[in-house]
This record gives structure tokens, sequence and C-alpha cells, in this order.
DNA sequence: CAATGATATGTAATAATATTACATTAGTTC
DNA sequence: GAACTAATGTAATATTATTACATATCATTG
């Protein structure tokens, strides 16, 4: 763990959403270095090896994993590396990470094995209006809008 | 649905793996036309929000839906429109859809259902290698890769 | 038929995301 | 200190996607 590292970290620790690569870079700018976008990814590619953070694959955007555990560098799919679940906000643009998972990832390896299919990664996104914001809307706007 | 959608579609159909936008692109110059980008994505977005194809998030590009039902234009999100859920082989680059996905999406819907949040669209994609692939490859390059 | 409106397409430019290739630096080990 | 490794710097480019505006097509209707 570098201090550009950790400083990635830092920025994706501290957003309140997901936060995209070159916002990373906007933001890195003003500490002094000049970073290009390579940096970035790397330090992203090293966050992501370690389980330390998540790629929203529908937002090309990163948040930090809530679900640490143990050891993140050895373990298989089940251990929630490499694998994640996530509710998506429309509205807000707020990322829940889903802490019931092994459910989901339950029916997911049954599948596989099924399948007989090896399960190396997995990646379980919801997209939706979060209970705040269908509160918030309520009312005002009408009804949360239909799923089309 | 006009023959630039139905081209569009037809070649997704046809490929044996997912397709990007940019291939698409390509294929279609071939015929006369000289489309630029907007062209393939408006096709894309046609087709996608009538249920034809689905876009796989982790790899930028589209498959066609194999599950097609009754009526896409209407149906929630039970119905599998706009929620789909791929095995995807890392080795020969084939995608699954899985057919079993009611277990996977009621694990979902309840999941929503306890954090009041509204689902509108889900995908679930599972990567590491089929069937066929582990198979060709076992005791040639030793075993399959570890989950990493 | 002309005017309208709705849907689809053409076109040029640009934005947003990501990677390649190669040079440089900083520690570690022998 | 030479050799090796891991990390970073740098420039250029590749890939994916969108914006804004012009044009066409076609059904309806006044």
């Amino acid at each position: 763990m570098t201090p550009q590292r950790r400083d990635v970290l830092g920025l994706i620790l501290t957003a309140t959403t997901p936060v995209g690569a070159y916002d990373l870079l906007e933001q890195l700018k003003t500490s002094g270095r000049k970073p290009a976008p390579p940096t970035v990814y790397r330090a992203l590619d090293f966050l992501l090896e370690h389980g330390l953070i998540h790629r929203i694959e529908r937002l090309s955007a990163f948040v930090p994993c809530t679900h640490l555990q143990h050891d993140h560098t050895h373990g298989p799919v089940e251990n929630c590396l490499h694998s994640a679940q996530f509710l998506i906000c429309r509205n807000c643009g707020g990322v829940t990470e889903i802490a019931d998972a092994p459910r989901v990832l339950d029916v997911l390896k049954s599948i596989c094995g099924k399948k007989n299919f090896t399960m190396q990664s997995a990646s379980v996104e919801v997209e939706g209006v979060c209970e705040d914001c269908a509160r918030a809307t309520r009312g005002q706007k009408g009804p949360v809008p239909a799923p089309n």
C-alpha cells in the first residue's frame, strides 16, 4: 500500500456515491502530483485485486467494499472477494452493498454447479429507487416511476 | 421494427459471442449504408427496450435474449424484461443466459422488499470457465486457474 | 393536396472511459 | 554497485458512448 493507492482509496471512502476514474484523476491533481490515467487505473486495479473496492459495472465507477473480512488476499469467491451485490438508486445515485449476499451466491453456486461452470467472480447489480427517495418523492411528482 | 434494427438484431443473433457496438458499426458498413455511432446505439436502445437483446455490462457488448416470452413490451421485472442472468466464459468468450433465473430474482426481490427498495432492473453476471473449456483445458495446461 | 406532427435516420463533433508502450525511479538482494 | 523487482511517470492512442442539429419518411387531417 503506497501513498498513491492510499489517496485513491481515501477518495473513494470519502465519497457518498460511486466515483469515476476521471473524477479521481481530477481530485488527485489538486494534491501536488500530476497524475495521468494509468496512475489511477493502476491504483484501482490494486485496490480491486485486494478486495478493498468494487467496480459498479453499470456506472463504470467505484465504491468501497463495506464487507471487509479476515483475509481478502487469498479467499475464493465465497469470501466476497471479486463478488458483490449492489442496490443502485437512480434518484440519489447512492449504492448499497447487500449484506445477506450469501443467499444470492448460494443460488448462483448451485446453478453453476449444475452446469459445471467454474465461477471465478460474480456481480449482481439491482437498479431502482431507494427507500428514502421513494418516500421523498411520494405525493409530489406522483408515484415512483413504474418499471419500464 | 425497421430494416436498420432488423439488421442489427440479425448480426447479434448470428454471432456466437457478445458483439460490441463498434463491431456492429463495422459490419453494417459493408451493406451499402454509411452508419455512424448514433445509428447503432439507437438500434441497440430500441432492441434493449423491447427485450430482444441484453447488454453484458462487464463486456460492454450485446447478446440476444434467449428467453423471449409472451409480451416483452409491458412486463415488469419478473418477466425477464430488463433483468437477466449470465454465465460468461473467460476462455471462449461464450455467454449463457441462465434459465432458472426466477430463483435468483426471488432472492433479490425478497432482499429489496426488506429494504423497501423498488427494483426496476437487475443484472447478474458470473464470470468463470464453462464446462467445455474446463474439459478441453484439463491435463494440458494444468488445472483450471483458481479464483483470483 | 398542403400542412402538421410523429418517428426514424443522417452527420459532425466531441465526451467519457480505458489501454499500450516505453522511460524512469526507488528499494532490495546478491 | 550490479541486477532485479515493484511502482510510477509520460505520451499517445484506443474504445465506448453521447450531444446537437439537420434531414427524411410517412400517416393523418384540415
